[in-house]
DNA sequence: AGAAAATATGGAAACGGTTCCACATTTTCT
DNA sequence: AGAAAATGTGGAACCGTTTCCATATTTTCT
């Protein structure tokens, strides 16, 4: 292994001094000569400046912390992929980090970046505790929560009530003699609370009150058993699920059922996930606008760095996708 | 925003040297009593010392970088999830980057990787450059390859051949008349080649040689663009998909064209996506033990930053999960 | 009991950069 | 032309750690 230049060798190859090859990579006063002398050099060698090192004692690290509940869902890559685009274009790096679902990792992440010096941190968030909060103000650095709204903290949300207000009244509207609505735990405001509330609401602005709320996590196994077992109990001709992937297990087990997709129940779901288009039927679903959210994401992270005020909270809008999954 | 406490400011609260604070954390001598004293300032203050700082001195960061192509793949993100597992597991932390399929951007980030001192890179390769192979010998890090087997260099592969000469077996064993294998650019040799070179060698050993071989790449809408217009020229009854994502596309196309599968025509893909199984008629495909490849992958790559020998290339395998795409 | 080994500790020198400062050179202004 | 301003440069200090070394102190051995 060979080993690695330094600020050093490069100054004595070129015959300047270490500062001046500092203010090379930083735009400070060098002459167009002595420029042109250092960048041979550094060609030569392909030497790139130790990050860490830069960032030991300048202040800012240009890294910026994502943390992410997983990598598998549809939504989440979208998201990702966005902050990084943008972040790349902003001239910031980030590191991403996996929690998988665990709270505890969640917080163990946040100090970990935090010990690494990044400049600011955007949590995909999904349950937010108290622990979270206080950890936040602990550290001290920008940080932006996406997905939930974190009062007297910076969040980039998604318009849960008005998308769920939509698809219930979508449902409402094909004049259902029972709905079911499969939701998450209220851990997750965004999408236990709002979003659910949003559907009752339009559920009721069509004049339909004969629905039942149950409650599920996202994952698909789980959903499936628990649509099962509530369409055992009795019978329903529509069902709201609360994500794609939900809605997907509903599929899967109105399939096995024999029951046709959207004359015997209507489907609907959230995300906008590629594969709803898929189906046979296709799913009618909502699909929030991440990657407008991935950008906000950076670009608000980005001002409070620099800075600059931050509004609490940004909603981002959505739009329906319409499927063949509802009943005309 | 509150400063940041150093490992001089735990020495002095503690009244200690801060020798002695870098020996409570790196397992040095250090007196129970001792040791007691400054366990108590670190919680009172929650101290955690800078990992930049500690990376400059120390020859190691304890830091991979984990470079992927993208982040909405099923196969990747199952893979990216265990690399993280199983790294933290073993005291190192990651630092993943999305090239989002740009091979610049995956130049790039070896670079920017290397710059961060990071002590091995994982790469999900598609496309194995001159210019890969050039790099990784100029950075002289450890360096794993996964999916590509790049000779002189370590890899973990999947066992391409051998799934996909299942999977023209299984095709063969159905007594197609005409097949169509949707492959893509031979760039990507596993894929590309081994993949198909094994498919054709399952249907001859079945008999079969009516076959015909197009290419796509990996998207959807290329795919179904493609196999729509070979069905337009001509007649099939079998239809092999390089992916899962590829074989939804000829799903979604046949379905288009009210072909039942599989008693019109028989499908096959690859990778075990759940969605696979979700589709109806549910599609056979071949999932690889991907977890395995990631925990393989942080093996190999630990093994080599503590200077042991690496075998160059690593087989992971498969299996074969039967859904009811292909006729009997 | 005395020597050798093991345990404990703090000071100082790295690590590879940035930045402050003092000073030299060039350009611009009156 | 001379002063002021802008441009250019190198040395030294510093960022927050680890690690080497010198030096105590304690334990173990013969």
């Amino acid at each position: 292994m060979k080993k690695k230049l330094t600020i050093n060798d490069i100054a004595k190859l070129s015959g300047v001094g270490k500062s001046t090859v500092s203010r090379y990579f930083n735009e400070g006063y060098v002459k167009e000569e002595t420029r042109e002398k250092i960048r041979k050099v550094i060609e030569a060698y392909d030497y790139r400046p130790n990050q860490f090192a830069a960032s030991l004692k300048a202040k800012e690290s240009k890294l910026i912390g994502v943390i992410a509940p997983c990598f598998d869902s549809t939504i989440t890559s979208r998201i990702l992929m966005n902050i990084d685009e943008k972040l790349i274009s902003e001239g910031y790096r980030s590191i991403v980090v996996n929690t998988n679902h665990s709270i505890e990792r969640e917080l163990a992440s946040i100090n970990r970046l935090w010990q690494m010096n990044v400049d600011g941190i955007i949590l995909l968030a999904t349950k937010v505790t108290q622990e979270h909060r206080e950890m936040v103000n602990k550290i001290g650095i920008p940080f932006v929560f996406v997905g939930q709204d974190v009062d007297g903290h910076v969040s980039i949300i998604n318009d849960d009530y008005n998308a769920g207000y939509d698809a219930g009244t979508i449902i409402g509207q094909s004049a259902p003699q029972n709905v079911l609505i499969v939701s998450v735990n209220i851990d997750d405001v965004a999408i236990g609370k709002y979003r659910k509330e949003g559907i009752i609401a339009g559920l009721k602005s069509q004049g339909v009150s004969n629905y039942e709320v149950i409650e599920s996590d996202f994952s698909f196994d789980k959903t499936r058993d628990v649509i099962a077992y509530q369409l055992n109990q009795e019978k329903y001709d529509a069902i709201i699920c609360s994500t794609d992937r939900m809605a997907m297990a509903a599929f899967n087990e109105l399939n096995r059922r024999n029951k046709k997709i959207p004359s015997d129940v209507s489907l609907i779901g959230f995300g906008g996930y590629d594969i709803s288009a898929l189906l046979t039927p296709s799913i009618t679903t909502f699909r929030f606008e991440s990657e407008y959210a991935g950008e906000l994401a950076v670009e608000t992270i980005i001002n409070m760095i620099k800075g600059g005020a931050a509004k609490p909270s940004q909603v981002i809008g959505y739009k329906c996708i319409i499927g063949e999954s509802v009943k005309k």
